[in-house]
DNA sequence: ACGGCTATGTTGACGGTGTCAACACCACGG
DNA sequence: CCGTGGTGTTGACACCGTCAACATAGCCGT
């Protein structure tokens, strides 16, 4: 998957690469979504490691511990991105399926909005508004990004994009004043 | 596609459903990915026109026309699922082989950027950095959300959604003052 | 009017894929 | 020591994208 593109992730090859018969792997998931759906999973845990791990170096600064894990995000999404495609995509049909699945996603969303909370008690961030709400955007925005760039849309440098949008992110579009 | 998803579009149902052989369709493309970037050429053409569409009712209002448009992006791509995810998705392994493929997303782009161009002359928008930067942050919000939805991230209302994060990006995430 | 060229379509085949049913083995617990 | 459950295999089915070879129908220049 990650040498050749989401296409190649094949139940065959998957059973060919670990030297078993095509049918093995029946044994141990019900069909392909299954299989799928413990890819994405873990690609979940992966990237919530990695964002726990940015954000662990600003323990004390809640606005560069979200736009640390803002930046891990992207990075994980270019750097992983046949994983990134299957943890979000529909090669799954119906991802509400896995209840597993469905919790981690949204273990990762709270990472999110705990850490918005905490720019909010810290008065960095707006704070009329719910948390959750302010996160949907932040989630929006920088998983947007990622999908553009991962996608191939955007020609741009990754570093310099996810620095441009993230500080758009937080001044608005609107002018102030 | 549009029914039952966009694994069933495939080659033998569209000739199927033409009435034709299955080979028939290679008179006319070359091959799958052909196909699929016409499918989704032809969803970026329809795209613009419902932006265009939203936008018309603001003629001379730069910002209520920017945000017409954002609901524009999301409404045609939860209404256009298989259609939406069509476009972006990686169906095709390489989007840029197809050049008026090309042209026509950044067409759909540099609507965005136009518009914002009209919010800063406007002094709405904040006008210290280039328009193509602040509609990259807005196409990246605005697509991201609608990626979410699409893929069956979020469960919660769609009209709902939009009109949050929308206000959100441009009020930003940080406090004022 | 006619002969040929081009666009379009068909048939048949190839290798690859997800999935199922039937069968084989091996280890472990009663 | 036997049975049972977990694991693996073989063979098959329908479907898929794609190709080569062959057919036809309409238009163009002569």
């Amino acid at each position: 998957m990650e040498t050749e593109g989401t296409g190649a992730l094949t139940l065959r090859a998957a059973a060919r690469l670990a030297g078993v018969s095509q049918t093995a792997p029946y044994r141990h998931f019900a069909n392909k979504e299954a299989i799928l759906a413990a890819v994405a999973e873990e690609g979940f845990r992966s990237l919530m490691a990695a964002m726990a791990h940015a954000a662990a170096a600003f323990a004390d600064r809640p606005l560069e511990r979200l736009r640390a894990i803002g930046l891990a995000y992207v990075t994980f999404a270019t750097k992983h991105s046949s994983h990134f495609r299957v943890m979000f995509g529909r090669e799954m049909a119906d991802r509400s399926a896995s209840t597993s699945l469905r919790q981690v996603a949204t273990d990762t969303f709270n990472v999110v909005v705990d850490v918005i909370s905490a720019c909010q008690r810290a008065g960095v961030a707006r704070s009329e508004e719910p948390a959750a709400d302010l996160a949907l955007t932040a989630w929006s925005t920088v998983h947007g990004l990622s999908a553009l760039l991962v996608d191939g849309v955007l020609d741009r440098s990754v570093a310099d994009v996810a620095d441009m949008v993230t500080r758009d992110l937080f001044l608005g579009l609107g002018a102030r004043g």
